[in-house]
RNA sequence: GGGGGUGUAGCUCAAUUGGUUAGAGCACCGGACUGUCGAUCCGGAGGUUGCGGGUUCGAUCCCCGUCGCCCUCGCCA
């Protein structure tokens, strides 16, 4: 970083190099350590650039700066005038980039003083997260976070740079709007001037993109904060920020190529890896079959094996009765203690399997755990699956659901407990051809998988009309996830731009002509205008930071975090509000009941 | 809403089967020191063991309740 020249500095503290040697400079930043020898004083001054160490002697900056230096502490904020000196030989520091010059000071003016902090910016020092959230604005002076920030700006700066040059213009939507119940819980914001009404946080901005496309705008992006109240967890936030894209006059090859020529760009940006494109398309079926789920870590093998077959010529009821059974093999599972193998199936009921049956491969068949089951087929299962010897067996029997939940878990621990090699260090693909309808047996319905917006595969349209449960689910649709390392980091579809047929996705979901439209008609009018044909898709914004930075937890990569719990450590939110307040927004607050307390 | 983990000095942690005055490192305060750089040396201060209750002669430790934080299931079109 180059410094902009003011009266406090002319150069940044991690600026200054040998070449430097000899000129006359300000520099300003933060106290990050001192060392007093008495006579001669050391300071490192920290900015987000980096660090410098000044040195404080007497014969140079006089009595009376010196005995200053000497009360400086942890984070006080200082501007120094001096000369940049040469190291002695021996005397240089390897660990940081300024390390062959220090700042022999002239003068010093104290900017700030600070408390002890609470904790040291440190990168050695290990803090507690609620520390951490508590003092964000230390915790972020922390080089890591720093360097996040850095990197998360370099992000925004080349999708923005990328699809800049492509044309797409970056168009604003409402974050107050109206509330659609399908999907996430809204948060909800009172109307003053409409008492009794209410606008709605958008999920994302998925019917405005599709407004523009109608309106003309052809290529459409905003990098763009969506809100979801529904509960967090390491990789998810209640507000978060999409990489938001449409363009009109395009089908899925197109998009697709795009996006991945972006990430491609953004991996050799930030990272310097190059990307091989195309990236696979997998589709949906094979993805669930395979690996047990739509977003597959590509990573390592493990896939699902289908016994199904197999497994109901045996009499051995948990298998001849189960819709579906299939198994992974565990490489090196064999070593697995029985008490190992029973915490497993009880951590696979957490999944909502009955259990976990397992057996252990041998040199001349299995053993252990349901072997003698399965000693008809042993050597037909062994040749199905591959296994070899020491290796485990881990099968479920249940709905196909179930299975693929089960199996697509333990294939993810069994990575991590066992920590396999992984073949590659980013694995993308797009995940393609999803089913447009899921049946909601709870509420007797269908749901759409994507989105009620998304196009059904032309070849599907036809079926459309039918009441056929079987017909229904096999309508594939235009819509594609894109995954990195087993994360959905994107996805999107191609949407639908003729009224009859988003007419009757929107009834096959239930939903009436006056429920169309009272939720939607907007949507309905727009289609009816004249809407060319277009899609896009959604990347997480965060997701993509925490994968180039190899970071597990949301929290580490957003600036200023919301704990499990949607509290702001720091500024103490959510809080009550006064009386006054809560009249001008005609609310009156209805504490929920106090369960009743258990008997002692 | 359910399951699991956790809370002790400013920070990170320890404390035997329930038993003396709850310890250590770092940070902090005072002093020494002209080449340190996670400085060193000498000295010092620092505790509502998250909070409330119970059992006990005695509780950081056992029990009940409660709160915060983390992971997770449900939820997340």
């Amino acid at each position: 970083m180059e410094a902009i020249e003011t009266r406090y500095r002319t150069h940044t503290c991690g600026q200054l190099r040998k070449s430097d040697v000899g000129k006359e400079i300000k520099l300003a930043g933060w106290v990050h350590s001192y060392r007093d020898h008495g006579g001669l004083v050391f300071i490192d001054i920290r900015d987000r650039d980096g660090l410098t160490q000044l040195v404080f002697d007497a014969d140079l900056c006089g009595h009376a700066v010196h005995e200053e230096s000497r009360k400086l502490r942890s984070e006080w904020v200082v501007s120094i005038s001096g000369t940049v000196t040469a190291r002695g030989e021996g005397f240089e520091n390897p660990k940081i980039p300024t390390g062959q010059v220090e700042v022999r000071v002239k003068t010093m003016e104290v900017l700030s003083i600070s408390p002890t902090p609470p904790f040291m910016i440190d990168e050695y020092e290990k803090v507690s997260e609620e520390r951490r959230l508590q003092y964000r604005f230390l915790d972020l002076r922390r080089p890591q976070m720093q360097e996040t920030l850095r990197t998360r700006y370099k992000v925004t700066k080349t999708i923005r740079d990328f699809l800049g040059d492509l044309g797409f213009w970056e168009i604003e939507t409402p974050f107050l709007t109206r509330s659609t119940p399908e999907g996430a819980r809204d948060f909800i914001v009172p109307s003053r001037l409409a008492p009794g009404n209410f606008y709605a946080l958008p999920q994302s901005p998925q019917l405005f993109k599709q407004l523009l496309m109608v309106a003309g705008c052809d290529k459409y992006m905003q990098i763009v904060r969506c809100f979801r109240d529904e509960d967090p967890r390491a990789d998810r936030q209640a507000e978060f920020t999409q990489l938001d894209v449409e363009m009109s006059f395009i089908d899925v090859e197109n998009i697709t190529s795009i996006m991945e020529q972006l990430v491609a760009k953004l991996w050799k940006e930030i990272l310097g890896v190059e990307v091989k494109l195309p990236l696979m398309r997998m589709d949906y079926d094979l993805a669930m079959n395979k690996y047990g789920c739509d977003r597959p870590d590509l990573r390592f093998g493990m896939e699902l094996c289908d016994i199904t077959e197999l497994a109901h010529t045996l009499d051995f009821g948990v298998f001849k009765n189960a819709p579906m059974v299939k198994c992974i093999v565990v490489p090196g599972g064999g070593k697995f203690s029985r008490k190992e193998t029973d915490a497993l199936a009880e951590w696979a009921k957490g999944f909502g399997a009955k259990g976990l049956a397992v057996t252990k491969v041998t040199a001349t068949g299995v053993d252990t755990g349901i072997a003698k089951f399965l000693a008809p087929v042993a050597a037909k299962l062994i040749e199905a699956t591959g296994a070899k010897e020491g290796d485990l067996l881990c099968f479920a029997a249940d709905s196909p659901k179930v299975v693929h939940k089960v199996l697509g878990e333990l294939r993810l621990k069994m990575f991590r407990d066992m920590k396999i090699e992984p073949n590659q260090k980013y694995a993308f693909l797009w995940v393609v051809n999803f089913p447009a309808f899921d049946y909601d047996e709870e509420e007797g319905r269908y749901a759409a998988t994507h989105h009620p917006f998304t196009a059904p595969n032309d070849e599907d349209l036809a079926k459309l009309d039918s009441k056929d449960r079987a017909t229904v689910e096999s309508i594939k649709s235009k819509a594609y996830d894109i995954v990195c390392n087993g994360s959905e980091i994107g996805g999107g579809s191609i949407r639908i731009h003729r009224i009859d047929t988003q007419q009757k996705v929107f009834a096959q979901l239930g939903l009436s002509e006056e429920q169309q439209k009272h939720k939607f008609g907007f949507l309905l009018d727009a289609l009816a205008y004249g809407a060319p044909p277009h899609g896009g898709l959604a990347f997480g914004i965060d997701r993509l930071v925490m994968i180039l930075r190899g970071i597990s937890n949301i929290r580490d990569v957003i600036a200023f975090p919301k704990t499990q719990s949607g509290a702001d450590l720091m500024c103490g939110a959510p809080n009550t509000i006064d009386d006054k307040q809560l009249r001008e927004a005609n609310i009156r607050v209805a504490m929920p009941p106090v369960a009743e307390k258990k008997p002692a």
